[in-house]
DNA sequence: TAGAATTATCGGTTTTCCCTATATCGGATC
DNA sequence: GATCCGATATAGGGAAAACCGATAATTCTA
């Protein structure tokens, strides 16, 4: 049995007549006669009772034609499916980002992205860096943007742009005295930062020169779990932390207790990056998304395309 | 696309290894890549995203081998529903006779049948046997116990049995008084016929020599639909008729007001046949239907078989 | 770095499918 | 009834496909 031959015995039972049915399915007549002996013999049944001037299907066969039409149905769904996404850019496209990125970029391209790309669809999920490539592995998500390099041996990555680090702190902290912050000023700072497994605090350390955190003694869990409650702390005077660029476009209008500041230092910046499997099939459709990505970010950051 | 394909793609699904898939499905590994790749290429989309490492199912994969599924149970269920039609004597046997046999048969028959051919269903219909012939050729039933002779070259017969004709009087009609009746007394009778169609009128007249209906004065309306009511205008008083010998076996225990009595003509009996289409398939089932028919009835008739 | 595991590719064979031509049969027509 | 028309079935051969074994290529593991 097979699906031709279950369009044979639909056609058959349609017309009740083997040439027209043969004509229907673009074969000769000898062609379908023979197929449907073979299916009936395969079967053991059967499916029309045919004398040489007549053509009426039998009972189960009547039956089987009725399991045949869903089967054919089917058929033609799993087609019409396959047609609809070949148009790489259809279908879910699953893109997990980082928490310190996802919230202040994603405003920024959702709507050009609706506008280029309506076909697409895009979902979105904000897990920290590991989670992140650990859903890669799994094939939960398509694509990742992340700020930390990857192996290149598991992923393939894309980078996408720098993102320069801006330093915030509350509004009545020494820095506003300074005219420039530099390097040492950082160094001898205690900044707040986000808690375990959050690149940022690892980034921020480092553009710090602070020793890594298991070394020092921990203070006073002022690890904060998402940038705006760090925020919300610097706001209220506890201390300063780094906000990487694209975050600090929504802060500067909004609190009057933060200041933001550019840093001097010429590293003081993360790149991110698109990382996706080695055997991604769509990377068309990761095209046409990093491509809307880019064309939409602000000047602040530095687009490596 | 084939069924074969869609065995491969749900098997490859399920074992996400293109080895064990083949396994399963009593190929080689590479035949199933192969067959896999066609039907990829054939739809146009990535099914599974693969390294040498590792295969995943891709999202619309996923939901293609749902339908896939869907699929294979329903050939499946094609294939279950022709395996319990092997049998010939499976499936519904479609039956009519007319309708001065019938009640009188089938209660001889049907406890028998459902004995010994427990898996046989019966339908059974009742109609006139112009009728049923018609349904014969509408395929709307498989066969039709008649007593009228066909052409034999639209329909193949099996004679059954031959059944006489009873004469049925009221208890006070002048045929009491007579040790015998003959064909004289007979041809001498107005008898009570059922109306148009019925073949038992037919017949009844031409054992009485009665002149065509078309022919004679119509008699008062005197035409019973069924023999049912012939047999109540009997008990009445309003003449004699003819009745086949089935018939007969119901009436003498019951109906005190009505005499019935052999006739003792040779010809007096109407030929029971069973005719079908010449194409019909399932002759064992009719083979099957036929011998208990035989086995069950009356020695009052005479079995043909 | 060798070996194991896994998928992809290649060349050749078998099976299936399909076509043309023709046989066969039943009905209609002359 | 002889013949033609309309159907389905059969026969023979050719093209397409499905399949297999051997092997390549790649990647993980020890």
């Amino acid at each position: 049995m097979n699906l031709r031959d279950l369009e044979y015995v639909v056609a058959v039972a349609d017309s009740s007549h083997f040439g027209h049915a043969a004509e229907r399915c673009y074969v000769s007549q000898p062609t379908l006669s023979g197929q449907i002996k073979k299916l009936e013999d395969e079967l053991g049944i059967t499916l029309f009772e045919r004398t040489k001037r007549s053509v009426a299907i039998t009972p189960i066969g009547e039956t089987i034609v009725a399991h045949a039409r869903e089967i054919l149905e089917q058929a033609e769904t799993i087609r019409q499916l396959a047609q609809s996404h070949q148009d790489p850019l259809i279908g879910p496209l699953r893109i997990g980002a980082i928490m310190t990125l996802s919230p202040y970029l994603m405003p920024l391209i959702l709507k050009p992205l609706r506008d280029r790309l309506p076909q697409m669809r895009l979902v979105i999920s904000e897990e920290m860096t590991e989670t992140l490539l650990e859903r890669l592995r799994k094939h939960e998500i398509d694509a990742a943007l992340i700020a930390t390099p990857v192996d290149a041996s598991e992923f393939s990555t894309i980078p996408l742009f720098d993102e320069p680090f801006w330093l915030a702190y509350p509004r009545h902290h020494p820095f506003q005295e300074k005219k420039t912050i530099t390097q040492k000023d950082l160094d001898n700072t205690e900044l707040l930062l986000l808690s375990e497994g959050h690149c940022l605090a690892d980034q921020a350390m480092e553009v710090c020169h602070m020793k890594a955190r298991a070394e020092q003694g921990d203070m006073a869990d002022l690890h904060a779990a998402s940038l705006e409650t760090l925020l919300q702390l610097v706001g209220v005077g506890f201390g300063c932390t780094l906000i990487p660029d694209l975050a600090v476009r929504g802060i500067r209008m909004s609190d009057k207790d933060i200041v933001t500041r550019r840093l001097q230092q010429e590293d003081a910046y993360r790149r991110v990056s698109l990382a996706f499997r080695h055997s991604f099939p769509r990377l068309q459709a990761l095209d046409a998304f990093i491509e809307v990505v880019l064309d939409n970010l602000p000047d602040t950051v530095f687009r490596l395309s």
